[in-house]
DNA sequence: AGAGGGAATGTAAACCTTTACATTGCTTTT
DNA sequence: AAAAGCAATGTAAAGGTTTACATTCCCTCT
């Protein structure tokens, strides 16, 4: 491969000269920088972004890191989609890694990070009080949290109004006539599954109906524990009529449960999810949801990054977008 | 950050030797070993991987490049899946990019590949001539094709046998009585989509079936184009009785067209799709799959990968999985 | 014409590591 | 006891870039 000193003496230049023309940074003179431009292209040179990296310090390195707990829920998909995007269109590449909601691979991913010296990375914390992350922050390395917050620090933050949007989900039920509401909640010390979990209590407050302890399963967020849990609540003597499910991947496995048990949705059992899925149209009844604008929130998190790229030291900021339902057939 | 320097001065010894420590190569003896690793630990030594790649030139740099065509589809995130958990149990990390079946952009991602310098790159080639792709191969980077073939070179592959697949599903279907079947094709100039046709094709001729060229129709392999081609055969006048949707995103769209008509399935109308997903138990009906084995893919994509690293020259592997057709209740 | 100034280009150090080769100092052999 | 050999450690170059500073060269001003 042709290094810069290959062009530099192609062109009879030094590669100061050469290195300059690359960054079209200084003035060259117009007749030296087409003699560099035509030995670059001659040799098909390509500037090598770990010498680059290796010497500029402070400098863009044209690199984020994303970590996300699973590429493989739609969800997480979606927002790695968005950060893409906008990584692309400012010609950054994403470092995408897959932690599992395993923190010690998190941790081996934020070495990696650290060791890569990306510009800034994006994820949501595995549980709120990351103590890794927390290092990385406190190393100065740009960090934004998206969909999970972060407790006690001050970091760029996007998220979603889990507690309005799961207030307005057990709100319709409670307006369709439900009052047996049944909740399957996410993995617990997470920020999102703690709000949504607020916000299907105050709902039924707020309709003056109880919150029956029994009604309340924790869940995982997998599919297998969706479809286990559903199973035990529609097992209950005194089954729910409706059933709060916390995310898209639960969702999808009590609908499971309710067809091994034969169950009609809505009439006997109404279902209604948190996450949309791009399918959720073809599942068995349409799946009515609370839709996350997932893209929204990676495009926002890499705009938060690449701002506070070229701002170090303006104040964290935090954005929380708006969750929206959609009716489809399942309530 | 501390700096190797900074470890051997603390340390008092030469940065030869606190090197030495790391890589535990060479016989460093006890004493100076101990004292080596205190001054790391005292200093939160990290090695930093950009010197290290610069420098090994022929060496590991523990990292993989992946470029998909769609993380959003669930095939490949299994197939991340699968290159993931590999080359983390080898602590390789991935560097995965998206390239949106866009060759402008899989050309930028390559470009990042080269000048990562990444130890080597997993992909779906965009199209079966790719120049890009050739380009690299013959620049000595380790490529593994995954999923997709590449023709005019001999590369590392990982396939699936899209003929056989599809040639059991359609066989399926006239076993099951049908006789008017209308295959959804995947893009063209892919060699999926071409090897799944031609199963199709053989599987009818075989039944002395006659291929209809009115029931054949080629989508872009997205959602919108398999309902767009579903809508379109359902309204032909001799109305095909079952439909062999030749990639996953395109059979949930033909789903949609399917319940959009009121159609009911399998009675009006069956169904077989190419690729499971995690949620066909859910779908409305139950979907009737070609199932490849993504995960399986991946690893061993990865697999092949790690191995040529080691051995530059050995010859190219192919290696061609075999699909299972998961029998539910859309046919 | 000589000095001064400014634009273009060159020189060399720095970034952090690995490693071939050189050096040191100790042990073993004859 | 001197030579030889070997294990541990040190020295310095290399890898490809960026950039502060130095140099060159030409133009303009008096």
């Amino acid at each position: 491969m042709a290094s810069l000193t290959d062009v530099a003496k192609r062109a009879h230049v030094s590669i100061a000269t050469a290195s300059r023309v690359i960054n079209n940074s200084d003035k060259v003179v117009a007749k030296t920088r087409t003699l560099v431009l035509k030995a670059m292209e001659e040799l098909g040179y390509q500037p090598s972004r770990v010498a680059r990296r290796l010497r500029q310090k402070g400098g863009r390195r044209h690199l984020l890191g994303l970590i996300l707990p699973d590429i493989q829920n739609p969800f997480f998909a979606e927002v790695a989609r968005g950060v893409e995007d906008v990584a692309y269109a400012n010609q950054f590449a994403v470092l995408l890694c897959n932690s599992d909601e395993d923190l010690k691979k998190e941790a081996f991913y934020l070495d990696v990070m650290r060791a890569e010296s990306v510009d800034g990375v994006i994820l949501p914390p595995i549980i709120e009080h990351d103590r890794e992350v927390l290092k990385l922050v406190q190393s100065g390395m740009p960090i934004v949290c998206v969909d999970r917050t972060l407790s006690n620090t001050s970091v760029d933050t996007v998220e979603v109004d889990n507690y309005q949007g799961a207030y307005e989900a057990v709100k319709h039920l409670i307006g369709l006539g439900h009052k047996r509401i049944a909740l399957i909640a996410g993995r617990a010390n997470l920020s999102t599954s703690r709000d949504r979990r607020r916000g299907y209590q105050e709902a039924m407050a707020a309709a003056n109906l109880p919150v029956r302890p029994e009604y309340v399963r924790v869940g995982d967020n997998k599919q297998a524990s969706g479809r286990a849990l559903a199973d035990e609540l529609l097992g209950l003597r005194s089954r729910p009529t409706a059933l709060f499910v916390s995310n898209n991947l639960m969702a999808v496995g009590a609908l499971e449960a309710i067809h091994a048990r034969k169950l009609r949705v809505p009439a006997e059992v109404a279902v209604i999810g948190f996450d949309d899925l791009p399918w959720a149209e073809a599942l068995d009844p349409p799946l009515t949801v609370v839709r996350q604008p997932a893209y929204e929130v990676g495009a926002a998190a890499a705009e938060l990054l690449l701002k506070r790229l070229s701002n170090r030291d303006s104040p964290a900021s935090w954005l929380r977008l708006q969750p929206r339902l959609i009716l489809r057939s399942s309530c």
